[in-house]
DNA sequence: GAGCACTGC
């Protein structure tokens, strides 16, 4: 390894403490050195172990009972947060808002809350802590709740989508950010809640930003209007401090030490233009140097590539005198039972590969891993604000990706991580990554912002996005008559329902028109699975039978009804995991539309919406499909004979994807309705329908006949 | 005739 890297961070540099050579910020409220807890690890196993032995006889269970809630009170006092704890109640007395920010292990999440109520800080409000993911949510809450003795959904409990554990006795709730911003349509100066914790805020997700200006004006009016105050805490990771505090108008930050183990951190000496062929060299590498035990972690960016270097490392490790290899591939596309492999212990003398996205990054926390090699790059969204088409592209990533990835080599001891990047080309890097609500499109978060009753123009957001992509949202929502005008919009009655589903307003408009085409039944289904992930699962090596199989779901009228085939089978199939597997689709995802149609069925009741089929009528479901998408229209061009090549409603060239429904159809069909336009190798219309020319007239005449000025 | 990172309501 000395030959290729060389390691930052010598005695005489900022970025070294005494931890190890992982940077940390200064502090400026606090900042502590905590010694290593005697229980770092052990709690959680005893736990588990005591819950697995619940049918012992009593005294035994007692007694166990006894040494665990000892021990989780020991564990509690020894984390950072807990040694802080009068300095951090007299800073949440004194302040209304403050930031704080706390490395991983520091317990912030856990005990903040819960020293908040045992001093009953809260008064009779409720204190709510967002966290970005669901699992998040629901494990930390049954943490909690465990360590304050006492049942999830009474005094702690949480709240995700399908879920709602809490009840009136609830004081401490765990719920996701998108939760907090449903609840604020209803209820936007958030009075249930006398705190407001917003976890993970440095992720900046587009739900956190946006719930950072509700708060805030929440705040405020709360004030003006003399009501009981609203405490807003921002806690996160490592992040851009000087922004977030300005924002929040120069409130106190308070630092907390982590408790992570030292990572030493390697750069490439020199430049690679081929990461992938790098990865697998410093891979062999540090398989020749370092003791079988040692599990290594490396950063790509997706499924192709992370199944083409598995091959590879299987075909060189062939070849290779040492311990043998378990490459173990972690994305999120890749059925959960092929994903637990990963936290599976490798055998004796056997090396783990864990080859992972960026779901490595903060969504999942895999042990043991003693190495971590960062390609340095990222599969990045982006949205096109003119032509409404998308593009995934490989990025370098920011430099807090790339200490949070090596971070990922200390969780369990000291670590080491090897950049394959050299220091210089880290040090040109961005700070940070573009916060999402900067790269996505926005009308669902400004139907949303409008039906909470803010103005979307004078909305405080942290970071404000393109000026053309909030008009194009507000001239997208005008056209589905979800607002009255883009000068200074208000909620029609038809965008007032649109807000009520859970949905992208595209979807909602869908299923609003669904009954006057007497559709909704097969809507549901339709926008359910189009709202969820790809149900399609295409393994590279199997993909020709994977084909074969979709055969017999496929319709000629095109993949809007082939999901619509999908779905149904999956519905009436006896043995759902086992038929799935059969058919080359995705358990997970097809379940999860399940759970969604399902709710959007209930929210359809809600508003009185008749449910009603169209049989084999297919035309119906299309146009009503049309009245939600119909700026997602496209002319095949040049006639026949042209192999699908299609101008969309605002101009852009793009061709049918190759693995659509008709894409073999000959003569093409004229006109087209496409769900997505993809830029990947080149622009793709994915997941589109065949319809009639005049059917556009009759939906949206107005949308069309502007559509026509521009073709 | 290609290939989609990750979340969330």
């Amino acid at each position: 390894m000395d030959s290729k890297y060389s390691a930052i961070g010598g005695p005489n540099s900022e970025n070294q403490n005494k931890h190890g050579f992982l940077k940390r910020k200064k502090a400026i409220v606090e900042n502590l050195m905590i010694k290593k807890p005697k229980f770092s690890n052990g709690t959680t196993s005893v736990i588990e172990k005591n819950n697995c032995h619940e049918k012992k006889g009593g005294d035994q269970k007692v007694e166990i009972e006894k040494v665990v809630k000892e021990n989780l009170q020991d564990a509690r006092k020894q984390l950072p947060v807990y040694m802080v704890k009068a300095r951090l109640l007299e800073e949440v007395k004194r302040n209304d808002t403050m930031i704080l920010i706390g490395e991983t292990g520091s317990g912030k999440t856990t005990q903040v809350p819960q020293l908040i109520h045992e001093m009953r800080l809260e008064g009779p409000g409720v204190i709510a802590v967002t966290q970005p993911r669901r699992v998040a949510a629901i494990t930390i809450a049954l943490r909690v709740a465990n360590e304050m003795n006492t049942e999830v959904g009474s005094i702690v409990g949480y709240s995700v989508r399908f879920e709602d554990v809490t009840s009136n006795r609830t004081k401490v709730k765990y719920l996701t950010d998108g939760m907090l911003l449903r609840e604020a349509i209803v209820d936007p100066l958030l009075k249930k809640y006398s705190f407001v914790i917003l976890d993970e805020a440095h992720e900046r997700t587009v739900n956190t930003d946006v719930l950072f200006g509700i708060v805030k004006l929440a705040q405020k009016e709360r004030i003006n209007q003399k009501m009981h105050p609203l405490k807003i805490i921002i806690m996160s990771a490592t992040m851009d401090v000087d922004s977030f505090r300005k924002y929040f108008n120069n409130c106190p930050v308070i630092y907390l030490e982590g408790r992570s183990y030292p990572v030493t951190i390697y750069h490439s000496k020199m430049k690679h233009e081929d990461y992938q062929y790098a990865a697998l060299c410093t891979i062999f590498q540090l398989h020749a140097t370092t003791p079988p035990n040692h599990d290594f972690l490396v950063f790509l960016t997706g499924q192709e590539e992370i199944e083409t270097i598995m091959h590879n490392i299987k075909q060189i490790a062939k070849e290779t005198p040492g311990p043998s290899i378990r490459v173990c591939p972690l994305y999120a596309g890749l059925p959960p039972a092929k994903q637990l492999q990963v936290w599976k212990e490798a055998p004796p003398n056997t090396r783990k590969i864990v080859l992972a996205t960026n779901i490595a990054e903060a969504s999942v926390t895999i042990p043991r891993i003693k190495c971590v090699i960062d390609a340095g790059v990222v599969k990045e969204r982006t949205w096109c604000t003119r032509t409404g088409a998308e593009r995934l592209r490989v990025r370098a990533c920011a430099q807090a990706a790339g200490w949070q990835r090596a971070g990922r080599a200390g969780r369990t001891a000291a670590g080491a991580a090897y950049r394959l990047y050299t220091a210089a080309e880290f040090a040109a890097r961005p700070q940070h990554n573009t916060p999402e609500i900067i790269r996505c499109p926005l009308a669902p978060t400004i139907l949303l912002l409008i039906a909470a009753g803010m103005e979307p123009s004078t909305f405080p957001l942290i970071d404000a996005p393109p000026e053309d992509s909030i008009k194009a949202s507000l001239v997208l929502l005008k056209e589905l008559g979800a607002i009255d005008n883009e000068t200074n919009p208000k909620l029609t009655v038809l965008g007032k329902k649109m807000s009520a589903f859970p949905i992208d307003p595209k979807y909602s408009k869908v299923l609003l028109s669904a009954p006057e085409y007497g559709c909704l039944e097969e809507a549901l289904s339709l926008v359910a699975v189009l709202s969820s992930e790809n149900v399609f699962h295409t393994p590279m090596h199997k993909r020709e039978e994977a084909l074969k199989v979709k055969q017999k779901f496929i319709s000629p009228i095109g993949d809007h009804i082939t999901l619509l085939n999908v779905f149904r089978a999956f519905c009436k199939a006896p043995l759902k995991k086992q038929w799935c597997k059969e058919n080359y689709l995705n358990h997970k995802n097809l379940s999860y539309a399940c759970e969604v149609r399902q709710q959007l069925l209930t929210v359809c009741q809600r508003l009185n919406l008749t449910v009603s089929s169209c049989g084999s009528a297919l035309d119906q479901l299309l146009k009503c499909l049309l009245s939600g998408l119909f700026t997602n229209c496209a002319w095949a061009r040049g006639g026949a004979g042209t192999g699908g090549r299609y101008v969309t409603g605002s101009g852009a060239a793009a061709a049918l994807h190759p693995a659509g429904a008709l894409h073999a159809m000959r003569p093409p069909p004229p006109a087209v309705l496409y769900t997505e336009l993809l830029h990947t190798r080149r622009p793709y219309l994915v997941t589109v329908s065949a319809i009639q020319p005049q059917w556009l007239h009759q939906v949206a005449p107005e949308y069309a006949r502007r559509c026509r000025a521009v073709r």
